[in-house]
DNA sequence: ACGCCACTTTCCAAGTTGGAAAGTTTACAC
DNA sequence: GTGTAAACTTTCCAACTTGGAAAGTGGCGT
């Protein structure tokens, strides 16, 4: 029950969705975590740069559609964090009924 | 896939976490919340009080092993709230492997 | 009346978050 | 090679949150 697991590089609402988000797939775009986030480019870039430097995730940019785009990836550090993160969740919510 | 959800007055760390000690049973008492959270006194003072104002859970005060002490529950608003939290919570992890 | 226990409030410093606006970089169009 | 635009990135700043220390409060035992 303790609470030492829960990453607050993790934690916060945004970040963590952008983990989940990135935990099930390989790549994600920036204009497509910004829609799903709904939130300015700016607090976008800072979420992103923030996991990067606790170097959960790894950006790169490459051309698609006519465009260069910036494509965010877990490293394996980042992978392994957000599943501890997660499975954290999960061990909270033990015995909480009906969830 | 939607964040709106997330509520912060639950999703703030050791909120979470008096709100999951909570959610399986009835009633805990604050000595035990500290011990458990090992936060300050004023510091889950603050939060109950956040909690409380957010109609999500109840105080009481009544005598244990003689002395008088306090006892924190949620309110059926509280349950719900929590239950939809975490229910939210365990929507974001779906699709992620291995969790 | 006095002290003690169990909180509650106040005070304050530090860190986080978010958006706007300005800046940067790269890729064309001309 | 200059201008323009897209796609971010950085800077600036205001608002909010968090945490602990210290002071304050109320009930109880003596």
């Amino acid at each position: 029950m303790s609470l030492a697991v829960l990453d607050p590089v993790i934690h916060a609402p945004n970040r963590l969705q952008i983990c989940c988000m990135l935990a099930s797939v390989d790549t994600i775009d920036f204009a497509t975590l910004r829609e799903a986030l709904d939130v300015s480019e700016s607090v976008l870039s800072k979420h992103i740069k923030t996991l990067e430097e606790a170097g959960y995730l790894k950006v790169s940019k490459s051309p698609s559609e006519g465009r260069l785009r910036t494509w965010t990836a877990l490293t394996s550090t980042g992978r392994k964090a957000v599943k501890g993160h997660l499975a954290a969740l999960k061990a909270m919510m033990e015995g909480v009924p009906g969830v």
